[in-house]
DNA sequence: AAGGTGACTGGCC
DNA sequence: AGGCCAGCCACCT
């Protein structure tokens, strides 16, 4: 059965879940926490990531996911996460650790 | 089993 | 600052 995979989904996206609102975390960060891969984690969101916030998860160059960026950006507005004046993501400010939460 | 693809990352030009 | 290349890991055909 694929449970581990299910498990896998879920783990991913509780990791989401638990980025605060004006924060943002990368597919990297979380491949490090969950496992597998960056790109096992962007499919995953592609696949199950309508639930949860993704518009938190961003690449590691703080450039908004490939799609809904229009309506990612509605939200960083909307919950005050730091953006530069290129509208893209201020990770320096922004950016949370999944792997180490007593930083924020 | 083998090859191609992808919501990634980092380095180089 | 933006585009291209190579490496990476798991999934799909």
């Amino acid at each position: 059965m694929d449970a581990a995979k299910e498990e896998y989904v879920e783990r991913v996206l509780t990791c989401v879940e638990s980025v605060p609102a004006g924060r943002v975390t990368t597919y990297g960060a979380i491949a490090a926490v969950v496992g597998g891969g960056p790109r096992q984690v962007g499919s995953v969101m592609s696949h199950h990531g309508g639930p949860v916030p993704w518009w938190r998860v961003v690449r590691a160059d703080g450039s908004p996911p490939p799609c809904h960026d229009g309506e990612a950006a509605a939200h960083y507005r909307e919950e005050g996460t730091a953006l530069t004046g290129a509208g893209r993501i201020h990770m320096r400010e922004a950016f949370w650790d999944p792997a180490a939460p007593d930083e924020d």
